[in-house]
DNA sequence: CTCACCCCTGTGAACGCGCTGAGGACGCCG
DNA sequence: CGGCGTCCTCAGCGCGTTCACAGGGGTGAG
């Protein structure tokens, strides 16, 4: 798990780091407004702590600019402040969880641990698993960089399993919502196009969790 | 939207619906636990608003059983305790947002918009006994941290036991759950599988009560 | 101590899940 | 009209899984 710690006070933030890490967290720290807008939009992480009072940039507008660009990354937010008002307002520009400081260590955790569980709220626009990169707007699959050909089921299958990585998913959910008829049709055509994609994908990407469903490697 | 509140304060309890059917959503209003439990799982709400001192059934218990039956409905906890332990209690046991009494109206509408805007949490909570995990999701096991590969069969009378950690089951119950056909099939057969569980978890972690059934130790 | 009962486990067989290659139906294009 | 690519069905096969069975061991009652 990849957390993003937003704060420009150098003692809490390494306090923060320094926790998380002990928790078993990767954790990146950035210290301004800008720095971690940035940070957000392009590292990949899980979620973010965030500050509200920051230089160049409140939390309450970096919070606003990256819903706006569609990034769906969970959001806990830190306030000095303990207005209500302030409180209703984080949240309500889309953060998923507010906190005031002084905080409990023990509730942080417990919250960010709660954020994590329910993972990102929406379709982030990208997806990314392991060296797999599938683009559902350009239509478009790469994996290690080499671009890979695939038939609208076959990207259909891979999009489906892509947002569900490292679970399973069974062969009549996979039915449901890559096939459009659920009944009528055979689990085998699925089994079909597992195979069809491991074929260009490499062997072991699809696991396959007999009488259960199938599973994309993270 | 369809909202829950479980509370036994009726003062409380009136205000809450006022205000909330004020703000346009349709509000029931339990006042027990046991009836709490029994609305949450066939009301359709999207939402549940929940005390944690409850006649019958407490709050922590409440969504422990809710999540034990695979229901993710939202739940927002009120409580009249503020120890940090038992707020993180209450997140770990399955909660998704947390207010302690007395809190603000405001606040509590902000933290519950939040909660609907992200809808029912997806991913069931990881079920943790001892040194075991086990991710129905995933389909994982693991034993202090190695990966355990079991079969579907194994899988699921591990998940069953795992959700009564430390009472006993009896094999009825588990030939009931675990197996479809409960009739013409040999209790013999549970015998035979929790052989191959230990085999596989450690000799010691599943107890036999004789003439009584089987129990996890915790 | 003996007996009855419950539980454990090794063996082995039947079952059925999932994989694959072959091939037919359909639509698209030249 | 023929070639091509995609989608899907089907049948056969391999092998893991599941379960019945029987013999042995442990336990408690009398």
């Amino acid at each position: 798990m990849r957390l993003l710690v937003v704060e420009d006070e150098a003692r809490l933030a390494a306090a923060l780091q320094r926790g998380l890490q002990a928790e078993g967290f990767a954790v990146d720290v950035a210290a301004t407004g800008p720095a971690g807008l940035d940070a957000a939009r392009h590292g990949g992480y899980d979620a973010m702590i965030l500050d509200v009072m920051l230089p160049g940039l409140s939390g309450y507008e970096l919070v606003r600019r990256l819903r706006a660009e569609q990034h769906w990354l969970p959001v806990l937010m830190l306030s000095a402040k303990d207005g209500e008002y302030d409180q209703a307002d984080g949240l309500d520009c889309g953060a998923d969880d507010y906190l005031t400081k002084p905080f409990s260590y023990v509730v942080l955790l417990a919250r960010l641990r709660a954020l994590l569980r329910r993972g990102a709220p929406e379709r982030p626009v990208v997806l990314t698993v392991g060296d797999l990169r599938l683009d559902p707007a350009q239509r478009r699959v790469t994996r290690a960089d080499d671009e890979v050909t695939l038939t609208a089921r076959e990207f259909a299958l891979l999009d489906y399993l892509m947002r569900r990585p490292g679970q399973v998913v069974s062969k009549i959910e996979l039915l449901d919502h890559v096939w459009d008829a659920s009944l009528e049709t055979a689990p085998n055509v699925v089994e079909v196009y597992v195979g069809y994609l491991r074929r260009k994908l490499g062997r072991d990407r699809l696991e396959t969790i007999r009488g259960a469903g199938y599973r994309l490697a993270t």
